[in-house]
DNA sequence: TTGATCATGTAACGTGTTACATGATTAA
DNA sequence: TTAATCATGTAACACGTTACATGATCAA
């Protein structure tokens, strides 16, 4: 929340939309969260706000980071970070799927499938928003549309592996081993570190 | 865990060793979790356990499944899950670094390139064993399996993507937009459903 | 003798989710 | 009149993490 109110300042309910639009493929809260979230930054003096009146429309408290929050914002941007560790329930169930209702198992990673194809084709119609932009659009906007490259990349790696898992249980065949001419060609070529 | 001790029963540090070695890439926790979600497995009876003593080491207690817990298993594989939401802090960082310490963040994207190819190379030797297999182990492993092919992808995704990421950091180059060829080429053989 | 492995737990705390709660405007 | 959007919150509970705690065996 303090990188969000970094970037420019908003209300709580301003929040919860970027967290909906603009961050929710790596970041998401609700907005009882952020609400109390807000009043926990508030009262540690790290964002401050202003009321601002709306005719027509509720009250809205703005807020943005203070000084004491930019020193904390510092101070987490050089604490290295964890990568996230996953809990995935549908694996949970495909793990434990062996001797269960497998057709019921096939439709529920169908549905998945569609709901990742869904977000896939938001993710692309973003990313060509961005591309649209002239050069110095771009280069304004180069590291939040890294991380939309990532969100797209991940949705891909999930519908590749949904259609390929649907098709071999919808086989019933075995897994076949991995091609080696790909792994060869990606060992071939070493990054340079 | 109730899947878990489902496909063989076991004790506490027994869920340990399979979370951390099992299926760590998809659900994790701490022994510590573990051995209080134990307890309130069993005040709900929906697991039981024999105390098995050994010479030379610490009582066990192995925990199985009761009826009830198959009951209410099967319960859970009927109710659809939702996918999990991420929380990644790494992109969190990328996402806010504008005017911050770059080579600082390229720095610790290169720390988590090195975890994830780590991550990776693990994976691959276990699929190597899952194919070292006949027919009928491949067989009876072939959803946990799906689930660690799963990972790989993942990992590879990642992978691929950090790369990418710090070589255009690095450079301090534009991003380039997506080869429209391969798109294409996914869109000419859409899937039948 | 130091650290790893086997084996079990409790207590305190912090974070996140669900349910409950209000109230105006606007488009279908 | 129904649902969506704008706009804000509280309270209770569930879930997860960190710290604390013990104690034996075995290999380096």
């Amino acid at each position: 929340m303090l990188v969000l109110l970094d970037d420019s300042p908003g209300s709580g309910y301003d929040l919860v939309q970027r967290f909906r639009f603009g961050i929710g493929h790596f970041w998401n809260a609700t907005h009882q969260q952020i609400y109390q979230e807000l009043k926990k930054l508030h009262a540690e003096r790290l964002v401050q706000y202003e009321l601002h009146s709306q005719e027509e429309r509720p009250d809205k408290k703005v807020y943005c980071v203070t000084a004491a929050g930019r020193r904390g914002l510092a101070a987490w941007f050089a604490e290295p970070v964890k990568p996230p560790q996953a809990r995935d329930a549908l694996l949970v169930k495909l793990y434990g799927g062996t001797r269960r209702n497998l057709p019921a198992l096939i439709v529920e990673l169908e549905q998945h499938l569609a709901l990742h194809q869904k977000q896939l084709g938001d993710y692309r119609n973003l990313e060509a928003l961005y591309f649209s932009q002239d050069d110095a659009g771009r280069r304004e906007h180069r590291l939040p549309y890294l991380t939309l490259r990532r969100g797209i990349r991940y949705q891909e790696g999930i519908v590749a592996w949904l259609e390929e898992t649907i098709a071999l249980l919808r086989d019933d065949a075995l897994p076949s081993a991995p091609v080696p001419s790909a792994r060869a060609k990606a060992a071939a070529r070493p990054r340079k570190r």
